[in-house]
DNA sequence: ATATGTGCAAATCTTTTGCAAATTC
DNA sequence: GAATTTGCAAAAGATTTGCACATAT
């Protein structure tokens, strides 16, 4: 696949054609394979991770974890997430800080991908691409650096925002 | 330019030949093409920043600062970065967080690069391909969205520190 | 002279931590 | 039953803000 290149808004994912899907790994079994012990806080934190078709900040977590346990607490949101990223299950992305410093979430996708954040409208627009992964075996070849993460994040106008741009 | 890549430690930006030299234009012309106010505060942040061979956060920064005006407020620190940040002259790293939450900054470069950082032993290599250009050229064609700033990070291990690796 | 920038101190926002009680394997 | 996880409450780290005074053009 020479151009092959794909845009999702979130609603999408998962929705292209052959190799340009992007899929999520079901983090329980990714847990259960790692032998993490799991608790029901867990259980219910990680489904949400799973199925949410946004990106959650470790509040909007919270909120929505406690709809189902409201003893939930924010420490337990927190180090939950913290086992996900040690693990490698989740990445974490800043959305260019589009609203505060705060993180947000998505569980790891079978394809790196580009995070496009629009600073007029707060679309994140999501772009996975032959390209980038050439981009990524090139700088392992050249560097021989070993990569365990990569965050490529991109802030500007999206096409319908960009008529009327001013500052 | 087809395979053309270049790798770069800190202190080795700009040393590199031809086209894959990385430049930094001077923050204070363009500060001044801007019509900005300047004051001795700012003359000093920024002339740190330009300088600085390694990425500053904005406590190194206010450290550094101090040892000219020992009065600087760290809240003149911040307005500054802000301030460079708006205007598009600054770029603002994570570094993939591999010493807290705090950000780091760099004036701008004539190319986008990517930040490299190693979890063993916290080198930031620098890397800059026409890959990258490709990469950006096609998400904007794609996508039509409009590219203000663009950050690639990576997390992993260098390869001095791939040896022994366990966790 | 007027608009803008600064220091100070307090506030805010996000994330982390120590510890006793609860839960999992 | 031993080891791990949780809630709570407090702390920590990074950044922002209101306001009276100082500075730049």
């Amino acid at each position: 696949m020479v151009s092959g290149a794909h845009v999702a808004t979130e609603s999408q994912l998962g929705r292209s054609k052959n190799d340009r899907v992007i899929t999520r790994p079901s983090l329980m079994k990714e847990l259960a394979a790692r032998g993490v012990r799991m608790t029901a806080q867990r259980r219910l934190l990680v489904g949400i991770i799973q199925d949410s078709p946004r990106h959650l900040d470790a509040a909007a977590l919270l909120e929505i974890a406690r709809k189902q346990d409201p003893d939930i607490d924010r420490a337990t949101v927190y180090r939950t997430l913290a086992l996900l990223k040690n693990r490698g299950l989740i990445d974490e992305l800043d959305l260019m800080h589009i609203e505060g410093e705060k993180h947000y979430y998505e569980a790891k996708t079978n394809r790196d991908h580009c995070h496009m954040a629009c600073f007029r409208c707060g679309a994140i627009m999501e772009y996975a691409s032959s390209s980038f992964e050439k981009l990524k075996a090139e700088m392992v070849k050249q560097s021989g650096f070993h990569i365990r993460v990569v965050r490529l994040e991109v802030g500007g106008f999206c096409k319908r925002c960009q008529k009327g741009v001013t500052s």
